[in-house]
Parts: C-alpha cells; sequence; structure tokens
DNA sequence: CTGTTAGCGCCTTCAA
DNA sequence: TTGAAGGCGCTAACAG
C-alpha cells in the first residue's frame, strides 16, 4: 500500500547476508557468481516483487533509454502511422518514446527540442515543422551528443541524417496517367515555396509535363500555405481561368480536400469536370463517394521505421566508439521511392 | 564537441570557489542566498552552458516528471485530439508525454503499462482497450503508486478516477431529431455488448423511443464488434429487414463510414433512402457529399483535460500527503455531456 | 547567509 | 567466486 516500501538490491543482500554487489551480479546473470547464490538471489527477488529502479540506472548509466519524436500533428493519418512504427521499433529495442506536436509552430517546435534535451533523450526523430527557417538546434543537439534524424519534412542543410521519399517518381506517374487519360491542360497546387519538397515537386512536374510534350503554362502552377483558407484561394485561381484546367495534381490529400469543397462550391462536379492527384494515400479516401483519380502513397510506416533504425544505428556508435567514428554514418540520407495508388473510381 | 564535458554542479562550485550546495540553491533561487553569490553563480552557469541533469534530478527526487498516457490508436481523431490537450496540460507543468498505442489489444495494452511502469511515470491516462478483460494492472499500480485516471472507455470496475461522457443525453436528442424529421422507424448499430458504454447507449435508446412513444422492435438492435466486417455484417442485417429502418444510430462515426459504404453497395441512398447519426463528430464529414444528419459531439479535448488535471490533483497529493487521504479523491469520476450537432445538409 | 555531510540505488573497479 | 569501497549529480538536513 505504501510506496515507500518498493524493494531494492540492498533489501535483498541484506535478506540473504551477502554484498550489494554480488546481488547486482547475479541479477545481471554475471558469470562469475555461483549458480546456487544466483538462484537464491533471483528467487528472493522474484517474491520480493523486487523491480531495479530505473531512475538509477539511468543516472549511473549516462541514457534514459528514451527516444524523442517530434510531428507537427498527430491527427494526420501519415504521422500516426509513422509513429506507429517507430514505437513498435523502439520498444523492440526496449526504449520508450517520448511525443511532442509542433502543430507546425517553430517555436513551439523549438520548445519541444529544449524539453527533450534536458530530459536527455538518447536520440531525436524529427519531422520539421512546415515553416521552420532557423535550425541552430542542430548545432546545439551535436554538442548535447544527441543524434537525430529527420523525416518527411527534412531542411535543406547539408550533413544531417534524414530519411526522404522520393516526390519525383509519384509526380510523374501522376502525370503520364493523367496523359493517359487524355488530359492535356494539368495544373499543380504546389506548397510553399521555401519547402525543399515544394521545389523538388515542382521540378518533376514540369519534367512530367515536358517528357509529354505539354508546354509549361505558368498559370497552371499555385501555391499554398496549407491553410484552408490557401488552399481554397489555391483552387479558385485555377478555376477562375478562362482556360480551366481539367486535371490537378496537389501538394497533398488535405489540400486536395479543401479544393474539392471548393470546387464544388463553385458547381464543378469532382471527376467529371476535375480531377485530382495527390501525394499521401490519405486512407479516408475509400469512404469517399468521389475520391481523386489516385494518390501517391509515401509509405509513412516504412519511413517511420527506417528513421528509427537510423536513429537507433548512431545511438549506438554514440555508445561504442567514445571517438568521432560517429562521423562515419554522419550525413547519411536514405531515400524511399513513391508510387502511385489509384483509387477505385 | 565531446559529450562528456556537460558541465555539472560541482565545476562551477570549483571555479567560483564555494561549495556545490551553494550553487545548487542559487540555481534553484533558494531565497537564503546572498544576491551577489547568486548572480556570480548564474552567470557562470550560463556561460558554461550549465544545464542541470535532469536523471540525477529523477533519481534523487524519486519522480521522473513523466506521465504515460495509453490509447487504442492515435489515428482516430478522437484520440489525437485528447493527447493534444493531454500534452498542452502536462506541459503546462513541465511534464514529459510518454505514449503507448495498445491497437485494441489487450496484452499489447498490458505490456506498455508494464513498461511505463519500469520507467516509473509519476502517472497514467488509459482509455482501455475495448476488449480488455482483466484489470488486475489497476491494484499492481496501486501498490506502486502510480496513480492512474480512465477516460473514454473506462472499465466497469468501483473506486477508480474516471472522466466519462454522458453518453445518453446525445442519443435522446439523436433520437428526437429523427422523430421530429419524421422517422419512426429508428434502429441501432451497438458495440459490443460487454462494454459500459454500449449498455449506457443501448438503455437511453430505448428510453428515446420510449419517449415518442416508439414501439421497441429487437430486430432494429444490432451489435458489431467494431471491426469494418463487423460493422457491415450489422447494418446489412437491418437493410435486409422486411421493414427496413429509415434511420440509424450508429456506436461511432467509424461503423458510420463502413455502414454507409456498405449501404451504397446495397444500391441505396445515403440522406435519401435511409439516415445517419452517429457519436463522435469526425472532423471529417465537412468534407463528405453525404455526411450522416448529425454526430454526438464528445469533446475530446475536453475530456483530455479533465482527466489530465485530474491525474495531477492525484499526483499532487501523492507527494504532499505521504499519508491516506490520497483516498479523498479516490475513486471520483467526472461526467462531461455530451451533445449533438447537426451537419450543413 | 554558507559549508559539511550524507545519501538516493545501482554498478564497477580493486582487492581478497 | 565474493566483498568493500567509491562515485554518478544533485539535494537537503544540520551546523555553523
Amino acid at each position: 500500500m505504501n510506496k515507500s516500501k518498493q524493494p531494492t538490491i540492498k533489501e535483498i543482500a541484506k535478506r540473504l547476508k551477502i554484498s550489494t554487489s554480488t546481488v547486482s551480479r547475479a541479477l545481471n546473470n554475471h558469470p562469475s557468481i555461483g549458480l546456487v547464490t544466483t538462484m537464491r538471489v533471483k528467487k528472493l527477488a522474484e517474491e520480493l516483487n523486487y523491480e531495479p529502479n530505473r531512475t538509477a540506472i539511468f543516472f549511473k548509466q549516462r541514457k534514459t533509454f528514451t527516444i524523442g519524436v517530434i510531428l507537427p500533428s498527430l491527427s494526420e493519418a501519415f504521422f500516426s502511422a509513422a509513429i506507429s512504427e517507430i514505437e513498435n521499433y523502439a520498444n523492440s529495442k526496449n526504449y520508450t518514446v517520448i511525443l511532442g506536436q509542433s502543430l507546425d509552430d517553430p517555436e513551439r517546435e523549438l520548445k519541444i527540442i529544449n524539453t527533450m534535451k534536458t530530459h536527455r533523450v538518447d536520440g531525436i526523430i524529427l519531422s520539421s515543422a512546415k515553416n521552420t527557417r532557423e535550425f541552430d538546434y542542430i548545432d546545439v543537439l551535436k554538442n548535447a551528443g544527441i543524434p537525430i534524424v529527420f523525416f518527411d519534412c527534412v531542411p535543406d542543410i547539408p550533413n544531417i541524417n534524414a530519411i526522404v521519399s522520393n516526390l519525383k517518381t509519384g509526380m510523374l506517374q501522376a502525370i503520364d496517367t493523367f496523359v493517359s487519360c487524355g488530359h492535356q491542360s494539368i495544373a499543380f497546387i504546389n506548397g510553399p515555396g521555401h519547402l525543399p519538397a515544394s521545389k523538388e515537386r515542382e521540378g518533376a512536374f514540369i519534367k512530367g509535363l515536358t517528357n509529354n510534350n505539354i508546354p509549361i503554362n505558368r498559370d497552371y502552377i499555385v501555391y499554398t500555405d496549407l491553410s484552408e483558407q490557401g488552399n481554397e484561394d489555391a483552387i479558385i485561381k485555377l478555376v477562375n481561368l478562362i482556360d480551366r484546367p481539367s486535371a490537378v495534381v496537389s501538394f497533398n490529400d488535405y489540400v486536395t480536400l479543401d479544393a474539392m469543397n471548393a470546387v464544388r462550391k463553385k458547381g464543378l462536379i469532382v471527376n467529371q469536370d476535375i480531377y485530382f492527384i495527390s501525394y499521401a494515400n490519405y486512407p479516408i479516401w475509400k469512404y469517399m463517394e468521389n475520391p481523386p483519380m489516385a494518390s501517391i502513397e509515401q509509405l509513412p510506416g516504412e519511413q517511420g521505421a527506417k528513421a528509427s533504425q537510423m536513429l537507433f544505428d548512431l545511438i549506438d556508435i554514440n555508445v561504442e566508439g567514445d571517438s568521432d567514428d560517429k562521423s562515419a554514418i554522419q550525413g547519411q540520407k536514405i531515400v524511399l521511392e513513391s508510387k502511385l495508388v489509384n483509387q477505385h473510381l
């Protein structure tokens, strides 16, 4: 009933009239301890319901067996899928995950990073807020010896560890799909221009059109800040063009959702007057009466798993090689392919 | 560059030729320390980039300033909303949140609880897996001095701390709404019979019909195990009845999604041949061309906030009153109202 | 106002 | 194969 009666190694030692070091060693299966003593210790530990005090171990080992994961938002399906895999991986290594939502606010993001730093996490996985521009924390963390792995939204900075998805393949497939369905006026709602992910998408978009001998029409490329209003404004701009496009690739499925709503309000019919393809392959599509023609799967689960794997490699190196051979793995980037998934239209 | 050079309180003491306790006190703004020394200490700490070693503090204080949150799934909008608020609340108290997804698997749930226990979290907020039947861990945690607050899915056990939502009000409103739109054959897709939440809903359903002088038709109450298949089977059973109901209340929005898909496959038209109302007020409805007529808002954010508040009250009591006055607050239940939200049909 | 001392629970040399 | 002793970084009596 009383919480203070948690048995310790000392208690066991006293009862068994042996030293604490012997108990410690027995509990950790140290080879130099006699089988009998080991058994006796373990038996009593069992009876007493002994559990090692992790906080003491953390302290002693200078490790917390905890990793931090910072994401813009848990409610986006992409991120909840990613974190599930991260959690799985971490648990399999007997690590715990602590969580932070930046809500795409750079200040909040920084605050979370600092909290995690003071909590001495052993490593961090981060999908940056969309409009973070300052990345000084990277050096701070490096100095603190905390490895960090980026994924999804990765800053354009040399020598960082990251998992990124190849946005190009998906875009090219999207355009080919549109073209093969007879579309020639294809537009693109891109995200904020400063994001590497936006640049990559835009390059691929242009490439895709060129591949299909479609001239580039600058009016067909619009931008959104990813807010609901921004998304609506973007699609409205396209819809109001004299030569309204018949097909739209958009930055991601959330943009598409808002765009579809706006389009309907204008009296147009989705999948008849105008067609969509976007990134993320949002699971809700299967419940929509008029989903996009296709969606580009970005494999959040795999990204999460790979990111975890990379992070644990870095953590292990940190522990073993106390030297600088950690630089060996520093600045690694893994690229995952994206691929188009057709919806059942 | 080297991680081992983290300055400690000792280092500061040595440089300033004062004792470590003075440094410690100065850093913690202890009133009995001279202003000058305090300033000198703080200045040097700043210069040295000193940061307290939390693991040492955790160890010393026998607290981790960490709470555990266990949820069936992060991808459900209800839970991601709840956890956002929990996180906010915890952060405002300088606590960190560690996270676990049970995926509605009782074994996994138990494993997470144990991990959190060995990690010595200061408290736990738990929305139980739908089919957990063993609650022995409640006593285990109590013995370990770890308070626990349930929310959303709360076991039917006396003397537990919980936040629950009043499912009755919402159900009565739902039925009144249906009736006032002319519906007389109203059916109900309930969740697993063993859940308290199912019993409460069913009681209210019957009450609602009675209030409106509608006779109870047992065929109009069906059950699902909440799997996609179960959801489909349930609605199909209703749709195949000779006197097919024109209105359906369902356990939650996810059930409704599957039901709508199944109904459409049968050639029926939602919001014309058959109408829906369900629990949860899933944010995606605003993007659907045919959302349910209404949805019962369960205020996940508020539930999360209240749960956090209750948990921190328990934690504080644990710390201050080392005696049993914790029983004073033991077994508290807070009920939040649910209310119907009409969709823009 | 400040220093001394002791100890949280565990692990790990070093010595026997 | 075992014990004794020391220390991780910090806080908190108890003394001055």
